[in-house]
DNA sequence: ATACATTAAATGTATATACACTAAATTTGC
DNA sequence: GCAAATTTAGTGTATATACATTTAATGTAT
């Protein structure tokens, strides 16, 4: 559906001023159809996000710093969505032996099985990701000008 | 800058899953850049947008309905973000004599002016939005293909 | 070895987001 | 005309985000 349409404004100053509305409008379209999908689970988006991180470097540990790094949302607090994960048992933090200043996170055998179960619901569609309408050669197309902005 | 390096993920499960983290990321990239923009006007970015859709309707009302209409989020509460205007005095509230469940808001001269000031200062950049690694062909192309994922 | 700077995480505060719920005005159906 | 449904805002609560500050551990220079 076309953006003029969808937030009521007929005309944009420039190509540039549409597309940067556009892909801030595309991402919160995206992510609405994800919020509730976690919501059966008791997670919320972060919290789910930190989790896959976490699996991905399971049995290793991983760092608040690390987390920060590989996070979409650079500028989140994972400090403290690490806590609500913590008070669900989901992870653990320890102090690291080899630098004190530094904590390390792990995603525990509760928190693995909830992501199995998850993955088993096919809660995240493995195939579309909401891209259904998009031939592979035009996803191609968009990551490639998508990565081309922030050169 | 491939997206592959900046979330350290070395490879998706799909061009479908990547096209998803990289319009997310973008947006989240493209966000940050504007942060801090707005603070020396004492404004958020929310804020500044449902006073930019205020100056667009002036000198007619709009009502809390019509703004998260227009918005580009549209889950967020613009009641409030509202509230925070009206103490600053940027805008009205009053109510709608025609509906009176309806509240007809409306940008004050102080929050025309701030808007004036905003726009000589050239803040937000009216040509390149942050895209300026992009031709006006890429950036049509890219808008098509945003519109086409909600479709 | 001590002072100074840097790093890693946590905390504090204000704002925003997600979502359920409430309250009042209006519309609809009988 | 009146009860029930719908519409429009607002409120409450939990979580997340933005950003400055704090605390402790480590690194570095003299």
């Amino acid at each position: 559906m076309r953006l003029e349409d969808e937030i009521k404004q007929p005309v944009f100053q420039s190509e540039a001023q549409k597309a940067f509305l556009n892909v801030v409008y595309t991402a919160g379209w995206l992510g609405q159809r994800r919020v509730g999908l976690f919501k059966p689970y008791d997670l919320t988006t972060p919290q789910y996000n930190i989790l896959r991180i976490l699996r991905g470097q399971h049995p290793l540990p991983a760092t608040v710093a690390m987390l920060i790094d590989r996070m979409l949302d650079k500028t989140s607090n994972a400090s403290r969505i690490v806590d609500k994960l913590e008070d669900k048992k989901l992870v653990t933090r320890t102090v690291c032996p080899a630098n004190r200043r530094a904590v390390d996170i792990r995603i525990t055998e509760a928190g693995l099985h909830l992501l199995r179960q998850i993955d088993e619901a096919e809660v995240v569609n493995p195939k579309g990701f909401g891209f259904e309408n998009l031939t592979d050669s035009e996803l191609h197309q968009l990551n490639m000008l998508l990565d081309k902005i922030r050169t």
